[in-house]
DNA sequence: GTGAGTGCAAATGCTTTGCAGACGT
DNA sequence: ACGTCTGCAAAGCATTTGCACTCAC
């Protein structure tokens, strides 16, 4: 496992990215590691990609980067609302870029598949958590593990 | 944050925890520390315990005891169904005995309270999510992360 | 020019592992 | 006695941090 290649559930198309050119208004700087690290998470639109994986592709673009401005920067954007920082149930964290629609994922078991499902897929979970435990369900997004259709019936895509 | 002691949403009992000299059936030693680690597990039923939690319980009783050691048994007890895991969303993991009806994990955001919701709270969830992307949902727990009634209410009881 | 941002190296925190000796069977 | 477990110390691995230098503004 751990491969984590999103198969798009649905061709959802993407919603507004957002800019990193938003951050000169929040005072900040706009560097060219800054500008690759946002490219390289736009590169694979339908991945998730981990800090590592981030700054591979950024090194292709802008060799050189050290893993630190990688960590510093996705938090950077993180806290600017420009990145989704997922657990995915792994030992390390993945990133996409912020999308308009709150989705969750599920992520197969068995060979690291992560497909995105729509928030209203839940139905009335968050009431009935509400209701039974009084818990007010944050904005966070869900992993759920299970096992995709492929390693379903029989061989997996990549294994 | 960072607690994770749990609140018993509505107090289930605990159902048949299960025994520790199951292991010499599988042709496994039981030593001291194993069962002073089983014990330790046992003794706060309704916390999650980290291996660091643990390993506190388990030198109270049972002085020298190694974190390796903890460690070791933890994966033991987890691989022979004994023990959960659980990601409650650190960077650290949680462990409590294998209970006969799976549930989920309601974590607050805020004060790292931690309630069990029974599996049946999910309602159809299981039956959505295949339909809309073949994907079949695993066993393992869920977490679910919001803000339990304390902190929705204003003060959180643990900050 | 100035301070936010970067590179580098060292530190951190959880967890794993190699190995020699200890103990459950 | 045999081989599993344990303790110990060291290694791993993702991530963070301190500090001097650099570059976006």
């Amino acid at each position: 496992m751990g491969h984590h290649h999103a198969v798009s559930s649905h061709g959802h198309t993407h919603d507004s990215p957002g800019d990193p050119s938003t951050l000169r208004a929040s005072g900040r700087r706009l560097t060219r590691q800054r500008q690759a690290i946002w490219n390289a998470l736009l590169s694979e639109p339908d991945r998730h990609l981990s800090a590592e994986d981030v700054a591979e592709r950024v090194r292709a673009q802008l060799p050189g980067v050290n893993p630190s401005t990688v960590y510093r920067t996705l938090d950077l954007l993180v806290a600017e609302g420009l990145v989704l920082r997922t657990d995915l149930g792994g030992d390390r964290a993945y990133y996409e870029p912020a999308h308009d629609h709150p989705h969750h994922h599920l992520v197969c078991e068995r060979c690291g598949a992560v497909v995105h499902v729509h928030d209203e897929t839940l139905g009335s979970l968050a009431e009935r958590i509400e209701r039974t435990t009084g818990f007010a369900m944050g904005s966070r997004e869900l992993s759920i593990f299970g096992l995709c259709p492929a390693c379903r019936s029989g061989r997996s895509t990549t294994e």
